[in-house]
RNA sequence: GGUGGGAUGGCCGAGAGGCGAGGCUCAGGACUGCACAUCCUGCUACACGGGUUCAAAUCCCGUUCCCACCUCCA
């Protein structure tokens, strides 16, 4: 089976056919860099993430494209709220997101363009509207999309013009139509602007993905993604720009569904945000970055504190199997990509079946183990660790092995003469010290597994 | 009003006409000095009412409830 996806522009699974063969292009909508990133906006990349390292996985050579959007109103808003210049507010949160991306494991983007290093491209592209007369200046140097002067408009939400709820925005009297919206909007007091031919102004807030998704992809591209709330207006807007422009623009649309707290979209107007450092403090990176990629890509992820919790003990349990994997085989397993696993990511990122297919490895693996079965094992420990690499969460990933391998030398050194006494306890049947300084281990935060060949501790 | 997505066992969470996904919890068993870990067994669920079918969680009709989008949004 070759990988299926699912289209938002046709609802439904079909085969992915690259416009290239063996070469991918995805554009994803990265942070809009006004506040500190919340699990949502993290599980976004985390999906797409995943997508990214299945391709790869699979043989492609992937150009992956996540934008930074650092200017538009909530930027400017947040900025005199937070009284520093809007350009510093921009990259305090931008690294704040990057610090994010990293401490999850999330692969650095082929390319970070930024939308204020792509004026130039945006201006260029509005220019072309302009002439083609799909957009029109006003007196007062906005520049606005003619919707009704498109060959299509709506084709990605399914809606209709006419049913479109108009906003009550006051300015429809300069606009020809209330749904036109603004590819650039003229200088305010106060606001930074840049000079085009309309006068001064600032870039509307769908126009920077259009010039950087062509800047970096071409006219022409296999794959865009975002969240699901973008679907309507930023990417039906994306695509009345390219479209309008004369360019064929994405040929598959992905969306992410939402975390959500008591089923409520994660939302600032609600006040739930949850910080992704403050869900560090309950579970590793790698933990949270298994939970939140569990979940079917379109699914609806429902947080809660227990849900986190079990996912994460879940995890642990894979993770125990693939380190005494390591210790009874002498080395770290390879990776491998088990057949089962394969089908479950090539239709359409089926993640939770994945998740099973690891499930039933790691019972396999646990038996060989059992059995001393080092060639079964051999082959299970390594599907385990390809599943996992492919997932973001190999536990011996450079991202999550840094830490402390220094410090767990000493620490190893010492749990280690305390084992030996303990063994000596038990040899000459004296339970009570043994289980004495076993509970001493234990309190530690310790794990204690006595086995056939001796005992065994774990974190 | 328009558009889209949901409701599955104690809990989380897949599936999309027949063959009990998987995990967590709990109970029992094997192993163990005990415990942990591991393995085995058990806990037969699909919002409600009709219909189609040899067969429905899955298809059709209707109903209830929930959520999202409709120019701030991952």
């Amino acid at each position: 089976m070759i990988l299926h996806l699912y289209n938002t522009l046709t609802r439904d699974i079909s085969p992915f056919k690259p416009i290239t063969p063996g070469k991918v292009g995805i554009y994803l909508c990265g942070a809009t860099v006004q506040a500190p990133p919340h699990i949502g906006h993290i599980r976004s990349g985390i999906n797409f993430d995943i997508l990214r390292r299945w391709l790869i996985t699979s043989g492609y050579e992937v150009t992956f494209i996540r934008n930074v959007t650092d200017i538009d109103d909530k930027i400017l808003h947040n900025a005199i709220h937070e009284e520093m210049p809007w350009w510093a507010l921009a990259q305090k949160y931008e690294r704040v997101f990057t610090a994010a991306y990293a401490e999850l494991n999330l692969l650095p983007p082929t390319y970070e363009p930024r939308a204020t290093g792509h004026i130039t491209q945006m201006i260029e592209l509005i220019s072309l509207l302009v002439e083609r007369g799909k957009a029109y200046p006003v007196a007062n140097g906005d520049v606005y999309l003619d919707v009704r002067a498109l060959d299509s408009y709506l084709t990605l939400s399914g809606q209709k013009l006419d049913d479109l709820q108009s906003s009550a925005d006051g300015e429809e009297s300069i606009k020809k139509n209330p749904q036109d919206f603004a590819l650039w909007k003229s200088a305010k007091p106060g606001e930074p602007s840049w000079p085009t031919p309309w006068g001064d102004g600032r870039p509307g807030w769908h126009i920077e993905c259009s010039a950087m998704a062509q800047a970096y992809l071409g006219e022409k591209f296999d794959i865009h993604a975002g969240g699901l709330d973008l679907i309507f207006p930023h990417h039906e807007n994306e695509i009345a720009q390219s479209n309008g422009a004369g360019y064929p623009f994405a040929q598959r649309w992905l969306h992410n569904a939402w975390v959500t707290t008591s089923g409520e979209k994660m939302s600032k107007s609600l006040g739930n945000t949850l910080r992704i450092y403050e869900l560090l403090k309950r579970v590793r990176g790698i933990e949270l970055r298994w939970y939140l990629g569990s979940a079917h890509y379109r699914s609806m992820l429902e947080y809660s504190p227990e849900a986190l919790d079990e996912s994460a003990v879940n995890f642990r349990r894979v993770e125990s199997f693939l380190k005494r994997a390591a210790n009874q085989l002498g080395k770290i397993p390879s990776s491998h990509i088990a057949e089962e696993f394969a089908h479950a990511m090539n239709d359409d990122l089926a993640v939770p079946a994945a998740l099973a297919v690891i499930s039933e490895l790691v019972k396999e693996g646990n038996s060989a183990l059992a059995a001393k079965d080092s060639k079964n094992l051999e082959v299970k420990s390594a599907q385990v660790r390809g599943a996992l690499a492919v997932l973001g969460c190999d536990p011996w990933d450079d991202t999550w092995a840094k830490s402390d391998a220094a410090l767990e030398e000493v620490v190893s050194g010492l749990v280690k003469s305390l084992l030996e006494e303990r063994e000596v306890a038990r040899a000459r049947k004296d339970f009570e010290s043994a289980d004495r300084i076993r509970d001493r281990i234990t309190e530690l935060g310790l794990t204690l597994e006595d086995t056939p060949d001796g005992p065994r501790w774990s974190r």
